[in-house]
DNA sequence: GGAATAGTGTCTGTAAGACACTATTTC
DNA sequence: GAAATAGTGTCTTACAGACACTATTCC
């Protein structure tokens, strides 16, 4: 028997075959009334042409994990770095890549339409999608399973957190986070009770400006430096 | 530019490095009062000796998803398959393996200490380890990590679901459920609550028969065919 | 002032927390 | 009957739903 050191220095981890590693990520913004995914034009084999989720290999020399790989995957089709990046799982088999069993980290985002645009209007290989416009759309790999898993998840946590004020700019008014969480839910909510969650949270505070989005100016509020995202022990009610 | 045929037909999967893939359990019980984690003494190199959560390299051949995977490997080490068993998430970088990069797709899984007692107790390479006394030791891997982190879900998931059932026997008391419930939890919970959510959430049924676990017989339920279990809209409190 | 949006007051409904009560079984 | 556990009744509490009300701003 080999010591640990003689082993690691003989070992070759070629000698097991591998799945197909990749990170892919479904990031979501709310955008003209819409919940819309960010979708990229593949320029590689296989599914060359057809849109899918932004993604790619592992940098073994650059990523110290998978979140990194997404982070780096976003940063080159958006130019920015989401706000907020969470793991939602990893799916696998043999039949979801033609080149083998393969298996993708994936991970789900959000971020204000308005602090990603300039860059992907620049490009033709990246497009925001509607959630609505999808179904009709054969997209690569099983990435349209994987958005409908995100899209379920995106919703769960809107029900028992403010997780949607990450589509929205650093400062925003309480009438464009009703907005935001009413198209993910695809439901109307209740203003009020909105309100008293949003305060209770305590995970905001005034800039002190106002906005003049409707008739009346409306209070602008942004998340309070270093707290984290908290959860309710009750969720809003959906049907 | 070669046809997608063309490029799958010379698609050689060795060529770009890949990350050193496993499949990981943590698999947990309640048994003497206390919350227990399965655990293999590593029979390989690296780690060699030590103990670390039940799991291996996918098997491509065989394998039709890491669940797969998950359930074989965990057969191989209890004899049985548990009755609930869910993705944790995936867990990777440079440093967690001295092989190398490597990436992890942890699954969690709950079962009944006696459903799957006689593969174990006939072995000394596996064993229950209670959480409690789990802090002293130096697991393989960042197993250690990973199993607070299944912790963290498992406990979250008892606040709004009747999860802890899959770690009782098919026929269970309420007393039963209570007991594993507080033992999850760390924290006592209402007799009363339970019941009315045990009744609202019509997943079981009443088998017919009693138990004589104490002075009085409690009635026995069962979890009913073919349902799933349901999320409440409510936690339960745990300060 | 009227229209529109921002924000408040307050009543109702639902399910959890608390805990006293009754029922059954063993000794 | 005493002790112990099983199971019920019911009051309180917390917070979401519903919706009418007041406030501010623009025209």
């Amino acid at each position: 028997m080999p010591t640990e050191t003689e082993y690691l220095e003989n070992y070759d981890p070629r000698r097991f075959p591998s799945p197909i590693v990749t990170v892919d990520s479904v990031l979501f913004t709310v955008h003209g009334g819409q919940l819309c995914v960010l979708l990229a034009k593949r320029a590689n084999h296989p599914f060359l042409g057809r849109w899918g989720l932004p993604g790619g290999f592992i940098d073994l020399q650059r990523d110290d994990s998978t979140q990194a790989t997404a982070k780096r995957k976003l940063m080159e089709k958006t130019g920015v770095e989401p706000p907020y990046l969470a793991q939602l799982e990893s799916f696998s088999g043999p039949d979801r890549d033609p080149r083998g069993w393969s298996l993708t980290t994936v991970y789900f985002a959000l971020i204000a339409h308005a602090d990603c645009q300039p860059h992907i209007a620049a490009v033709d290989d990246v497009a925001w999608r509607p959630l609505g416009a999808l179904q009709a759309e054969q997209l690569a790999f099983d990435h349209q399973r994987i958005i409908a898993v995100a899209l379920q998840r995106l919703r769960q946590k809107t029900t028992y957190s403010m997780l949607p004020v990450y589509c929205l700019p650093a400062a925003f008014t309480l009438a464009q986070l009703q907005e935001v969480i009413e198209i993910i839910l695809a439901h109307p909510v209740q203003r009020k009770s909105l309100m008293r969650r949003f305060e209770a949270s305590e995970m905001f505070e005034e800039t002190g400006e106002m906005a003049a989005t409707g008739a009346r100016k409306a209070r602008l509020y942004r998340k309070k430096a270093g707290v984290d995202m908290i959860n309710f022990s009750r969720n809003l009610m959906v049907d």
